[in-house]
DNA sequence: ACATCAAATCTATAAATATCGATATGTAAT
DNA sequence: ATTACATATCGATATTTATAGATTTGATGT
C-alpha cells in the first residue's frame, strides 16, 4: 500500500467524489442494461456523465484509482465497472489513523 | 476544513513525514536551546535538518500545512515554532471516515 | 469482414507542484 | 545604527497534474 499515491489519488474533487458515489451506486446511478445491479460496480460511462468530464479524462483518473488500488475494475462485454477496494480503503484508513 | 487541501497537503512525502515527526518531537528533533520542551512544537530549522530539503522549501510546505490548517505556528523571538493541530486532524479523520 | 460502441491510450496544452538559490523581513544583541 | 541570525518571500526552472480531442483497441452483432 502506498499511502502518499492514494492521497494524492483523493487530491482531486472529482476522484473523491467518485469514490463517495461508489459507496452507493444505487443512489446515485441509474441501472445497468447489461447486467443486474452493481455487483461487480458501475460502468465508466455513468461516471463520466455524472461527473461531467471527458471520457479520456475519467478513464485516465480510474485508472489512477486502480493503480492505487482504491477500486477494482472489471471488464463484461463492451464494459468495464468499477467498484470500490473496500479491504484497500480499510487498510489505508488504519495505516493513516496509525501513522498520523 | 477543506479535505481536497488537507489530502493535498498529504500527498507529499516530505509533509507526511513532518506531520508523522511533530507527533513525537522528543524523539525526533534535539532540544531547543531558547524554550524548553515542545510546548509549541518544533523550529524550523530543525525540521529543514531532518528532512534534508532546503529552508525554502521547507518553509513553503509549513506554510501549506498551516494553511490547510495541519499545524500552528508560534513566533517566539528569532524562531518559529510549529507543532500539530490536533483538533483538525481529529476532525479530518472523522470526516475522511464518513465520506471515504 | 465490417460496422458499431465502450473504454483505453496517445498527443497536446495549460495549470499546479516541487524545489532551489537569492533576497527581504523581523527580532535580538552590540 | 549595525550586525547577525532565523524565517519568509520572490523568482526561476523542471516535473507533474488536469483535462480534452483524436485515435486505437476490444468486444459484439450483422
Amino acid at each position: 500500500m502506498d499511502i502518499i499515491k492514494i492521497n494524492a489519488s483523493l487530491a482531486n474533487a472529482a476522484r473523491y467524489d467518485i469514490l463517495r458515489w461508489l459507496k452507493d451506486p444505487e443512489k446515485n446511478f441509474p441501472p445497468h442494461k447489461e447486467v443486474s445491479g452493481f455487483g461487480d460496480g458501475v460502468c465508466v460511462s455513468f461516471i463520466k456523465d455524472k461527473s461531467g468530464l471527458s471520457q479520456s479524462t475519467i478513464s485516465h483518473y480510474l485508472n489512477m484509482m486502480e493503480n492505487a488500488q482504491l477500486v477494482i475494475a472489471t471488464r463484461i462485454g463492451k464494459w468495464t465497472y468499477y467498484k470500490r477496494n473496500e479491504a484497500m480503503l480499510a487498510a489505508y484508513f488504519k495505516a493513516l489513523q496509525k501513522d498520523i
